[in-house]
RNA sequence: UGGGGCGUAGCCAAGUGGUCUAAGGCACCGGCUUUUGAUGCCGGCAUUCGUAGGUUCGAAUCCUACCGCCCCAGCCA
């Protein structure tokens, strides 16, 4: 039960998009390549939580690009704000980004492994007179900024002397001032249109350890200062990032050319990826988390990629779903359908199949022997027969789906009814011939007969019948727990009226089934496998599992035209 | 009222002046096949490209003006 192997590297380039358009025409100008020999890209993440689908997305494109363009991807890890960043998250992320399939190689790089050079080269902008040491509080520094149409005005400390800023700056390494004391800040025009030229912070005191350079310093680059420096360090000549990153531009560009940068990157952007009835913000994500709304970053409804793995998403899906949706500079939102359907394609064409009742309702097959029982071949998958077969035992009692019951069928209904009959699938047909009830009239149990000349699934006679229905023989049935998952969010787009996305949350998002029956061949299922359980959708064992008693992950159902003519009665 | 972006079917998205009375996918709707009401297969689904003008023999593609949506005032990324 082995899922064959997946490995992005044979599967077919990326779609193009118009960052591939730019990549191709820099190459066929002959504008990258000449330090590198070739195209570089990279992911960089902040290790402050876990990687999503929209992290998915970016990771796709970088490497696939890279890739695609005989390039090569890093993965850095954007580590300036220590206050907010953990080793459990680099880790995770490592794990994520080599599950989705890829491979950085021997370039894995941290900003942190630059502080020194950043440093250096921010003297070197205070040397220049590009750069000052501010003493303004927060507050201070928000109100001088100015407003979105309002100007901003210098702050009283920007004409500070070259000397005197070398010396606060060095003082500010030294840790000898308090958080917030002092920033440092590139002097550029408080009266730009763009708020981020308005004498951006370079350098904030944080007091605080960080996971790999601990108490080494006192002082800690900001994001623009520490990103594109970065990218150019490492050679990196196409940095692609989110929309929202857009007017950082100016200031990215302005600090590759005020610096000894060994290298000038460019940036572009495309739009980040939304998704209906989910979250994919990282503040959100975390607040589910630590609200306890979810279980943890890989809760299977999370749309993490650690909560996808573990409900059974195969990483081709996600790759095939990034690769679908496209890249663009246009706000958008992808349906959740869209997804499940990446997922189902790639499952159905690899997923055994298997039978598993979720709600069982126990049949008695009168005419069949007592105490007897029988193994039947079942094909492994109707459209591989690479798959082969297995055995699935059969016996007088066992169970099937209560929904494929109705004691008064409508028209359109095709599976058991009083007097009705039906396949079992792989099995025999039969003839449900005694309803039993219990006190409030439910039904308990259903009396049947079998026709053993229909063996495999076929009369000798010709006769037919409308439907097929998935079965467990009950002596050697595997009792498993299922879980079953609904959207998170009953709102395709979680907090959009106006409240709390909290609000929106779909209370039904999880159902338990227990008493679950199942082939016994599942036993021997193992975490990552996924199999179909007939007629009913795609299932992997969880990680909640133990010897004794399995746990079960739908990942995705089969479309249900059924469900679709019942609701349309 | 400043700056930066974006507007092609319910959703994603090709298209960059003529073969566009606009690819492809998702969703949806029909039909065929089927020992999964699954899969597969076939067919349908924008005379119209935010709106209005203009340029042109000819525009989704060029120009102008409007309208709408998104992002930016962290010592977050």
């Amino acid at each position: 039960m082995n899922t064959p192997p997946d490995n992005p590297e044979t599967e077919d380039e990326g779609p193009g998009n118009f960052i591939r358009d730019i990549v191709a025409g820099d190459i066929a100008a002959g504008r990258v390549g000449e330090k590198t020999r070739g195209i570089v890209t990279r992911f960089p993440p902040e290790p402050n939580g876990y990687l999503h689908l929209g992290h998915a997305k970016s990771i796709v494109l970088n490497f696939g690009i890279a890739a695609d363009f005989n390039g090569r991807c890093h993965l850095r890890f954007d580590d300036t704000n220590p206050v907010k960043e953990e080793m459990e998250f680099i880790k995770a992320i490592e794990e994520d980004v080599r599950w989705l399939g890829f491979d950085w190689g021997e370039h894995l790089y941290f900003a942190s492994d630059n502080f020194e050079t950043l440093y250096q080269w921010a003297e070197h902008l205070i040397k220049n007179e590009k750069a000052y040491v501010d003493d303004l509080t927060a507050d201070d520094i928000r109100e001088y900024r100015g407003t979105l149409t309002e100007p901003g005005r210098p702050s009283p400390f920007r004409d500070r002397g070259v000397d005197e800023n070398l010396d606060l700056f060095r003082r500010m390494r030294a840790g000898e001032f308090a958080d917030g004391e002092r920033v440092l800040r590139a002097k550029i025009d408080m009266a730009a249109g763009n708020i981020n030229m308005r004498d951006p912070v370079l350098y904030r005191i944080l007091h605080a350890d960080h996971p790999r350079t601990g108490n080494a310093w006192s002082i800690y680059p900001t994001y623009d200062f520490a990103h594109g420096q970065s990218d150019a360090i490492e050679g990196i000549t196409h940095s692609l990032c989110t929309l929202e990153f857009e007017d950082h531009r100016p200031l990215y560009d302005w600090l590759i050319e005020n610096l000894p940068v060994p290298a000038t990157p460019h940036q572009y952007e495309f739009a980040r990826l939304n998704l209906t009835n989910t979250v994919l913000s990282k503040r959100r994500l975390t607040q589910l988390v630590t609200e306890n709304h979810v279980q943890g970053w890989n809760d299977p409804r999370m749309p993490t990629i650690s909560g996808l793995r573990r409900r059974g998403v195969p990483a081709a899906a996600i790759r095939d779903f990034c690769n679908r949706i496209g890249v663009t500079k246009a706000a958008s939102t992808a349906e959740t359908a869209y997804l499940d359907h990446c997922t189902r394609d790639i499952l159905n064409a690899e997923a055994p199949r298997r039978l598993g009742v979720l709600d069982p309702l126990k049949v008695v097959i009168e005419n069949y022997p007592e105490g007897e029982s029988e193994e039947l071949d079942a094909a492994n998958h109707p459209g591989d027969e690479t798959q082969g077969t297995r055995k699935v035992p059969f016996s007088r009692e066992i169970y099937i789906e209560r929904s494929d019951f109705m004691e008064e069928p409508p028209k359109k209904f095709f599976r058991l009814g009083p007097g009705r009959e039906v396949r079992l699938r792989f099995a025999y047909f039969i003839i449900c011939t005694d309803v039993i009830k219990d006190a409030d009239g439910t039904v308990t149990e259903l009396h049947c007969t079998y026709d053993p000349e229909t063996r495999g699934g076929n009369a000798p006679d010709g006769r037919k019948v409308k439907g097929t229905i998935h079965w467990v023989s009950a002596p050697q049935a595997l009792t498993a727990e299922v879980r079953l998952y609904e959207h998170l969010f009953n709102e395709s787009e979680p907090g959009s009226g106006g409240t709390d996305f909290l609000d929106d949350i779909n209370p039904d998002s999880l159902s338990v089934l227990k008493g679950c029956k199942l082939e016994p061949s599942l036993a021997d299922l193992g975490l990552g496998d996924n199999v179909q359980f007939e007629r009913q959708g795609y299932f992997c064992l969880d990680t909640d599992s133990s010897a004794d008693a399995p746990v079960f992950n739908r990942t995705v159902g089969l479309r249900d035209s059924w469900a679709k003519t019942q609701k349309k009665d």
